[in-house]
RNA sequence: GGCUCCUUGGUCAAGUGGUUAAGACACCGCCCUUUCACGGCGGUAACAUGGGUUCAAAUCCCGUAGGAGUCACCA
């Protein structure tokens, strides 16, 4: 069996959307699974849309999300180069195409814009535009003066009007289209340079592609692949297309429409792991119903003959849960350190801010919800009174002012201000009062930090803040309690 | 509009002729708990629709409906 070979070719236009990024997560594990070659390609044809430092993130995307590449711009396996602007100048599309022009599969067409143009019709509430093969008919000594005057052509693939072209996807099965629905689609732009559909079959050839592995809305032009592949006699190579992931809404995600790049989902806090493993599980599912995976897990696990079909939604709601437990699994000391820049975002006072990252870490799903869970620390915000009414616990501002007298000079007084201590002191005085726990650590909760959500118990928020700051937020809502 | 694909709970999904139609997220309830969270237990909720084929259909066939993708000198 030859050695499975996959590519992920994007363009280098901007931020890499999930879509993409699953799609090369797929050919990664594909590959890897396989214990074949994964490598990257960079399609950077259209010499218009090119967005300057597009490749590097392409390359940190693809560093940070573990999909090492054994083969690329960089790292030269013998079918380089890997970049298609520099194939562009060896010549190689070019030659290819005259190929093709010479077996009748391809010609060259002149037609101007406006001509083009003219072509364009409405459909539905789209304009599109169906060549004619106007330049097809064109004679061998009007090309040749054409070329000669230098006048602008592009070469076309020439695909009949009649009959059906089939192919097949390993995961959408046999698909059989109508020729004439296929348009004679450009192969060399006037520029000279390839169009994506061109240099995608010419380079995956050439690189020695087996497996092709790309999204679901190339599964239109996939025939017309077949038809070039056919036309070289080349060995087509395996499809795989991937099912769409979609908005809530069901639309394709996409950069214009504002969806989220992997790299937006990292500035809103989650962690690479997570998004990896939640991308791997859109369109996928393993054989067990495992749903936590490390990428080398997912090598093991993955077999592409369990990509679904129908498209996916991204659920931002699932990623947060997911992200969630990758933060609970988290070493600790990874977290503290991740985590700091939230906790900075509110707190400035020198507490001891790992033991708040350990508070946190269990209660949070993405990095963002730090600062307005513990924003109380820093400073005690203003509360409602109501805050101190609590049905469970049974008490209201009446009980929680006796309970806050009577336990204020004994936390004054106390010899040790740790968590332990603190919570003797706490349960000491609730059993001599015959108080439950609860009823007593409640109005201290609101009391310490004004909220009746805390990301710690009362004692412990104690520890952290301090005798001094304690007290003093104690006595303040005694104060309170009494002017009320 | 043409073509193509898709259709199991709100979402991700298992399921390939016989199942009480899994599981996860979300939601709800209970338990645990120094609140919340975590954890544990339980619950609500699905085979788009109409015809076939078959002893038997979520699973096979046909139609209908709905959704999506695509129809560039963009990828």
């Amino acid at each position: 069996m030859t050695e499975v070979r996959t590519r992920f070719a994007p363009s280098p236009t901007g931020r890499m959307h999930v879509g993409n990024l699953r799609t090369a997560l797929y050919a990664y594990l594909i590959a890897k699974h396989a214990g074949g070659t994964f490598m990257l390609r960079i399609e950077d044809t259209d010499q218009e849309r090119q967005v300057e430092g597009a490749v590097d993130i392409i390359n940190r995307t693809l560093e940070m999300t573990g999909l090492e590449y054994d083969e690329g711009p960089d790292k030269d396996g013998g079918y380089g180069p890997y970049v298609q602007s520099e194939r562009k100048a060896s010549g190689i599309y070019m030659k290819y195409a005259k190929e093709l022009v010479e077996k009748g599969e391809a010609y060259y067409c002149f037609c101007t814009k406006e001509r083009l143009e003219s072509l364009r019709t409405q459909a539905g509430d789209k304009e599109i535009v169906v060549y004619d093969k106007h330049c097809l008919s064109l004679s061998k000594e009007e090309i040749e003066e054409n070329l000669a005057k230098g006048i602008p052509y592009v070469i076309r693939q020439n695909v009949p009007n009649e009959g059906t072209t089939k192919f097949v996807d390993e995961i959408y099965g046999e698909i059989e289209v109508p020729n004439a629905e296929l348009d004679d689609m450009i192969l060399i732009k006037s520029d000279g340079y390839p169009t994506y559909n061109f240099a995608n079959v010419v380079d995956d050839h050439t690189m020695g592609i087996t497996h092709v592995v790309r999204g679901n809305e190339y599964l239109s032009s996939a025939p017309k692949y077949n038809r070039l592949y056919e036309a070289f006699g080349w060995e087509v190579p395996v499809y795989i297309h991937c099912p769409l992931i979609t908005d809530e809404n069901h639309q394709k995600l996409s950069k214009r429409s504002g969806h989220s790049s992997f790299e937006d989902l990292i500035d809103q806090g989650f962690v690479r792991e997570a998004v990896v493993n939640y991308v791997a599980l859109l369109g996928w599912s393993p054989e067990d119903n495992r749903e936590i995976f490390t990428l080398e897990e997912l090598v093991k696990a993955f077999d592409y003959h369990h990509i679904s079909k129908s498209p996916a939604v991204f659920d931002v709601q699932k990623l947060r849960w997911m992200n969630g437990e990758y933060l609970k699994a988290m070493d600790e000391e990874k977290f503290a350190e991740m985590a700091r820049p939230w906790i900075e975002k509110a707190i400035t006072k020198p507490l001891d801010l790992d033991r708040i990252a350990k508070m946190v870490k269990t209660r949070i799903e993405v990095f963002p919800d730090i600062p307005p869970m513990i924003d109380f620390f820093e400073e005690l915000p203003e509360y409602d009174l109501s805050l101190f009414t609590n049905k469970k616990w049974k008490t209201d501002s009446e009980k929680s002012l006796t309970v806050l007298e009577g336990m204020v000079d004994s936390l004054e007084n106390a010899k040790a201000f740790d968590n332990d201590s603190l919570y003797e002191l706490v349960q000491a005085y609730a059993q001599e009062q015959g108080y439950k726990t609860g009823f007593v650590i409640w109005p201290l909760r609101i009391a310490l930090s004004g909220k009746a959500v805390t990301p710690a118990g009362a004692t412990e928020i104690m520890e952290v803040l301090g005798k001094e700051e304690s007290v003093a937020r104690i006595r303040k809502a005694i104060e309170m309690l009494k002017q009320s």
